[in-house]
DNA sequence: TTGGATGCAAAATGTTTGCACCCGA
DNA sequence: TCGGGTGCAAACATTTTGCATCCAA
């Protein structure tokens, strides 16, 4: 429930942030112009709501060679490969630096917040 | 040898290329604004040095919160983990996706050309 | 010599800021 | 009620485009 998350985060809960969340949690890697083109929110507020949800990891920012987008930061994710021929994105389930990233987190104190990886290629059809 | 990798690309080899490709090199995840800086080369030459080298995977486009930095794309490399609160960047020498993501291309048919990972937390001190 | 590379000017896009007004707590 | 959230206008920053000139092959 985004109302929880906001809560827990000490942010104001309102309509526009609520919004914002949801169609990134329903459109996974959406861009700012998709948010903007979906929602009847003023760009401008959802640079604002971007910047305010990337400060408190609630979403995370990600990018390919064409753009930048953004998912929901929960910890069943999924990741991408894109196939820079094609622009088709392939979704991988697992996430390939869950056990090393933690390994090297326990020996160096750092503590993760968010991850992005940005998987560039071609796909099976295009090579 | 840059000569060899733009040879290699069937690109033109020019002195501005040269400069580009060895400033990044040389600075492993540096901004356009500091090629720039360090460089008296016109900024419209940089980008589409930039968009030209990405395009042919010699380079790697790197983000964190702050911007977008530029590093070659060599098979030994380095990823950095982000401190959000001081902006220090810790290195990694071992690359935490290699072994899964060799897997993940083999069973699926896709060819990876090039890869970025965006770590931020906080640090020891910051945490 | 010739097609692509570069520099300069300008346009187009993307992002931030200031301020008045609005709304959630 | 009040401080932060929002919309609008404008400023600022980033990236792309058009065109004349230059240079690597």
């Amino acid at each position: 429930m985004v109302e929880e998350i906001l809560r827990k985060n000490n942010l104001k809960i309102t309509k526009h942030r609520i919004e914002v969340y949801n169609i990134i949690k329903d459109n996974d890697l959406i861009t700012l112009k998709d948010i903007y083109n979906k929602l009847n929110i003023d760009k401008v507020t959802i640079y604002r709501i971007i910047k305010l949800f990337l400060k408190n990891n609630l979403i995370i920012k990600n990018i390919d060679d064409l753009d930048t987008y953004y998912s929901v930061n929960l910890k069943e994710h999924s990741h991408y490969m894109t196939c820079t021929s094609c622009h088709k994105k392939i979704k991988i389930d697992i996430c390939p630096i869950e056990d090393e990233i933690e390994k090297i987190c326990d020996s160096s104190g750092f503590e993760l917040k968010s991850h992005s990886i940005n998987l560039e290629g071609l796909c099976k059809s295009c090579k």
